[in-house]
DNA sequence: TATAGTTACGCAAACGTTTGCGCAATGTTT
DNA sequence: AAACATTGCGCAAACGTTTGCGTAACTATA
């Protein structure tokens, strides 16, 4: 069965395909009656319009581009989620492909998309990315982009993302109000930026309590699980024996846990944790952090859609302005584990 | 900067567009010369197809629709993976949407799919859709579905799934293998589908061994935290205590592990696990499961797309058999944990 | 009543690509 | 040398929709 079409619509009504295309587009200049006659017909003969020639005729594909490092990493398909029910609501379709962390590959999906003639790119860059030319030059192309989450460090871009700090000073706050004095930190590689933002927040939070930062309380860890044990079997060996550690993510906290464990420490009571992500994984566990920073992956892939699709429908207008650049912050927030 | 066309090339090569589309797709009644000197103007030029056009004039969008209950469960979001992955290869995109396990929203998006003229679909259906009209009725528009892992309980489909009947047949033996002889079963919901299949596969094992079904160690469960709980109470409570448990899924197996602890029982001491879906999270925790059902999400995805694009080529070349139905069965396979 | 303004519609071009058909130029067979 | 086959390319239509412009019929103004 061929799908019905605005012509096969004039000619039964005996009108001009224009006048159908603009009555069903509630355009001013068509009588009332015109009107409603084509969209009764419209309707009775189930048309819907053909999108690939919408698209080509307006020059747009009313799809937007995404590239993250891995859709099956919780946080992305969390923010995945986020951002197909967004688009769509927007009658948007959404075009996802993963650079799998690889830096060529990102390249040619950024090339891809571009073939694809998407009208908007929404990235999180992948690991190891170290230029970004890739993306400076779809400008050229008039392609916006807005990154979320992972940010490159160049300047003139939209981007969202989430800031550690915060949630970093409630965890370490947290901490201090049950009491704990030695609060050790187990970190990423020094190599990501996320890596230092949460030391940052970590020191501002010691700092404002009047307490003095001591150095050799923050390790840093490759994120594996022998890495892990290792930082973690350093932080114990410590002169100031910390009684609470805040781990870098939850992966990173569960092998500590698992560790501590192991050392037949009680979790929670010789040792304390609190770490970042969130992960669903929390409620099937039994030892577990007592708390866990919040990033928003939900929010954070529903801002930048919006965002995304904010800039387009500017574009379409006209009155969008090439030097002004959206940069959203959402906060990180802590959020209690025992409490879900 | 604007896209190159294949006018341009035309015009400056003062040869006609016919020309250029045929040298730049080889086509046999195009000289050597001419071809190789607009596939060198063409590169220099950057010159791109506009796929917006092309999908109109061959009436077809290159892209399949993908509709699954919830793009951010670790199962589906490792399929769609896969999806991605092999239909990027054959230059498909691919539209996703989730039915949040909504019947009514399943029909919705389906309609949207088909609106939006994808050339073929790709269905995991929504726990609780009992009807399945809205699939049938895409028959009419020549759209080919391929449903994998949830099947519709209808005849005359393409689809690819998971014996679980395998899976189950293996766990039982291991344990039976290990001395076990009362095992238990956390089963799922009896509505579902998979439920029925891993009792049969559990009832099966259990008599090849020429050992006596009893149906008092088999419970079903919500797959709640309570519901779990409450089964695994059951179970113990039964005059025949089980020192192994089948649970209907790793989920369920850490609900019921974490009891088993609270009740001051050893893991894999007192009671031992075996479950399906093989999370994982498994890495990060300590008292898991011995082993766990392995589904296979990203192979399940794969071939339910090479089976839809074998479809869409078929359908091209007029060679595909309106009445031949692909239905691939992928076996479930045990994968003992502690190997990882 | 003549003029201007408004309302309601049609004509046709345009978007970029593919493809059936036509046709000239060349090569091949009698 | 005439008839035919082959090679290499161009013309133009087609896909479905949107939209600038033109215009006929009608309405309101003077």
């Amino acid at each position: 069965m061929k799908p019905t079409t605005i012509k096969e619509i004039a000619q039964l009504l005996n009108i001009s395909v224009s006048t159908v295309s603009r009555a069903l587009h509630d355009h001013p200049s068509i009588g009332a009656v015109t009107r409603d006659k084509v969209k009764r017909l419209a309707s009775e003969l189930n048309y819907e319009p053909n999108q690939a020639a919408v698209f080509f005729q307006k020059g747009r594909t009313y799809s937007i581009g995404v590239i993250l490092p891995e859709l099956s990493e919780n946080f992305f398909s969390k923010a995945i989620s986020a951002i197909e029910d967004t688009a769509y609501k927007k009658n948007f379709s959404v075009l996802i492909s993963q650079s799998h962390d690889n830096e060529q590959l990102e390249k040619q999906l950024t090339e891809n998309m571009k073939n694809h003639r998407v009208d908007g790119i929404l990235v999180s860059v992948a690991k190891n990315t170290t230029s970004f030319e890739h993306f400076e030059q779809l400008k050229k192309y008039n392609i916006p982009v807005v990154f979320f989450d992972r940010i490159p460090s160049i300047s003139d871009i939209h981007y969202v993302a989430c800031n550690m700090e915060t949630g970093t000073i409630e965890a370490v706050n947290y901490l201090l109000k049950k009491g704990h004095r030695a609060i050790g930190m187990i970190n990423g590689p020094a190599t990501l930026f996320a890596t230092s933002e949460r030391k940052e927040g970590y020191i501002k939070a010691i700092i404002k309590n009047r307490l003095k930062f001591d150095p050799s309380l923050v390790v840093n860890c490759d994120l594996t699980e022998e890495g892990t044990v290792e930082a973690f079997d350093e932080l114990m060996a410590n002169k100031r024996k910390p009684t609470a550690i805040v781990t870098f993510n939850d992966y990173v906290a569960l092998f500590a846990i698992k560790r501590a464990r192991n050392l037949q420490m009680a979790i929670n009571k010789d040792v304390e944790f609190v770490s970042y992500s969130n992960l669903p994984l929390i409620d099937y566990i039994e030892n577990i952090p007592m708390a866990s920073v919040e990033q928003f992956p939900y929010l954070q892939g529903q801002k930048a859609t919006e965002i995304l699709l904010d800039i387009l429908s500017k574009k379409d207008n006209d009155i969008f302005d090439q030097n002004a650049y959206y940069k959203l912050v959402v906060e990180s927030q802590l959020v209690e584990n025992r409490k879900r």
